[in-house]
DNA sequence: GCAAAAGCGCCGCTTACGTCA
DNA sequence: TTTGACGTAAGCGGCGCTTTT
């Protein structure tokens, strides 16, 4: 920033005043007085900080403005006229002093916008130009953002992780109970074929797509030829059965085997339970109209199960 | 009353400087 | 002493809003 084009050229004034040192009674005759406010006089917003709070015991006297401790000399002593000379003289960059930051971040606490009035107090108070001010609030305000952006960022990952550990744990689950079922199912056919070659009485009807495959198979085929509906995943009909929702057929359909052994009808129930359990398990908590499913699987309005992006 | 111009402040992006390891 | 990384003051252009003409 040219210092030069705001207390120099521009306000002659101004920097004669701060020459002399004399910007508080200059500057003071800019707006009008709050004798309840030494610090700031004037100060009729409550968002103003007293500079006075944040400043440390070594600082300057008070009731002076604050002129920006100019880089490397900062803990040295100068005089005041030699502070003004270099900041007019020089077209670099001058950092704050950690008072000024102070009292701007306590500012910005109270109130992270900037009234025209409350800027000009603030630079006042500060020893800085107004134009200052309000850059560093808008700077400051693009810091904050930026935090509060990763720590959002932070806090969505954290919840994409423990859904992404969930989902994982259901999904080794799911596919731990599939191969039950499969072994279960294939000690079944086995069955068949050394005993009882009864064929295996037609399942009732349960969906539309499925019951079109099934409705004219044999009870071999109910198990073993499932053919693909949805998409080329060679899926069972137990396990169509699961992504439709119902398994009672299932668990009925138990009850044709009562002529079996005791064996061949254990399996059957602990298979028929293990089909409750991935129904409760899958389906139980799944929320099918809410808008949040995170990939989990939906169901529609004609019953039928979905992966929604 | 309406529209164009001017003024102002904010924001996002960028640059340049100061500081430190 | 040099150098690279990082933080930050400040520049710049665009945008929206308000005021002025």
């Amino acid at each position: 920033m040219d210092s030069c084009s705001v207390y120099g050229d521009d306000h002659p004034h101004l920097k004669n005043a701060l020459l002399k040192n004399e910007a508080s009674e200059d500057l003071d005759s800019l707006w009008p007085h709050d004798s309840s406010n030494p610090s700031f006089h004037g100060s009729a917003s409550p968002a103003m900080v007293n500079f006075e709070d944040v400043r440390g015991e070594d600082s300057p006297s008070p009731q002076k403005p604050i002129f920006p401790k100019i880089g490397n000399n900062a803990g040295k002593t100068r005089n005041s006229e030699e502070l003004i000379l270099d900041a007019f003289s020089s077209q670099k960059k001058r950092r704050l002093s950690s008072d000024q930051v102070r009292f701007l971040d306590k500012s910005f606490e109270v109130d992270n916008k900037l009234e025209p009035e409350r800027k000009v107090q603030l630079a006042k108070e500060l020893g800085l130009q107004p134009r200052q001010v309000a850059i560093w609030f808008q700077n400051r305000r693009a810091r904050y953002k930026t935090k509060l952006l990763e720590k959002d960022y932070d806090a969505l990952k954290s919840n994409y992780d423990r859904l992404k550990e969930d989902f994982d744990a259901l999904y080794s689950e799911n596919e731990k109970l599939k191969t039950e079922v499969n072994t279960l199912a294939e000690k079944l056919l086995g069955k068949a074929d050394h005993g009882d070659h009864r064929p295996i009485k037609e399942e009732p009807p349960f969906d539309d797509d499925v019951n079109k495959q099934t409705k004219a198979s044999s009870a071999k085929s109910d198990v073993l030829d499932y053919s693909d509906a949805d998409g080329g995943n060679q899926r069972s009909p137990t396990m169509l059965e699961l992504e439709h929702g119902d398994s009672s057929h299932v668990v009925g359909a138990i009850s044709d085997y009562e002529d079996d052994d005791s064996l061949g009808r254990s399996l059957l129930l602990e298979a028929g339970n293990c089909l409750t359990k991935i129904e409760e398990s899958f389906y139980d908590d799944l929320q099918p109209n809410s808008n949040c499913n995170l990939g989990f699987p939906v169901q529609n309005n004609h019953g039928t199960w979905f992966w929604q992006v």
